[in-house]
DNA sequence: ATGCAACTTAAACCTCACTTCAACTCAAGG
DNA sequence: CCTTGAGTTGAAGTGAGGTTTAAGTTGCAT
């Protein structure tokens, strides 16, 4: 069994066959047809598909997946260094994720403390005070 | 100004207006109405609102903020202890996704030393080797 | 009292990431 | 050959979380 039929591609991905085919039309991966028209996948696809749903995990949207993958080598299989730097990106991304979400973490819980929430005084909306600078209370809510 | 016109609710609590319409019709934040039916805003709408930015922060869908909210007297203004309770809920779920995101950095930190995002061998894709169990290859990619 | 910015509504529209549908074709076992 | 399950397409639908538009009304300063 050389090649998946998009049925056992889906098994294999965990991705339903629609969207499989939802992502080959936005170009994000890739099959061959048999002479009846039917698409037929290379498991070298598989970490194509593992690449997006992890991207996914880590908040990025198809588009910026599309382009990244974009970066991957068009007449050769991708190597081990090819997949190797592109985790790298996301992994960059992630922890930033992750710091954004420790800081919102920690706010949070100190406005537990004070049970505040308030737009006046609370560091998890008023972050340094800057917003005070054109009148009294904030102007917006969120991005420290 | 004891009460606030939903341009100036929305330039302090950093919403667009549509959006707090919205969030009105969805019933998740009130507001009393003049003689000539336009909005008017206490202040302490403010907090609703940012609880609400913030959990959608956190990953929290406006369908589970309100039924959060819901949780919050009706009668009367919500005090602090009020408004401490629902926020523990929230930090507890923010430290869950802070911890499966840690996991998949850490995950994908050692995946990238190998380049694999195999189907065959990465954790990140293929956890327990569960999956093994209905065949050769995993059945879905995340949800470790 | 008038002018104008800000407000009101319902309905339509938007993006994202898919799924579903209808009508049809292909692949493979008996 | 026949049946049946799996695959094909374009188009439309879904749901979340809003924004935009059009037509009309209100609030407030002058």
């Amino acid at each position: 069994m050389e090649l998946l039929t998009i049925g056992d591609f889906a098994a294999r991905s965990g991705v339903a066959p629609s969207a499989l085919r939802y992502y080959e039309r936005e170009g994000l991966i890739r099959s061959t047809r048999t002479g009846g028209n039917q698409r037929r996948y290379r498991r070298t696809e598989l970490r194509r598909v593992a690449f997006i749903r992890i991207a996914q995990q880590v908040g990025v949207s198809l588009e910026e997946i599309r382009e990244a993958l974009a970066a991957l080598p068009e007449n050769r299989t991708p190597t081990k260094a090819d997949w190797s730097r592109l985790s790298g990106r996301w992994r960059r991304r992630l922890e930033e994720r992750i710091t954004l979400m420790e800081r919102l973490r920690d706010q949070l819980t100190g406005c537990i403390g004070c049970g505040c929430l308030s737009m006046q005084r609370c560091k998890l909306i008023n972050p340094d005070d800057t917003l005070a600078a054109t009148g009294p209370g904030p102007r917006n809510l969120l991005n420290p």
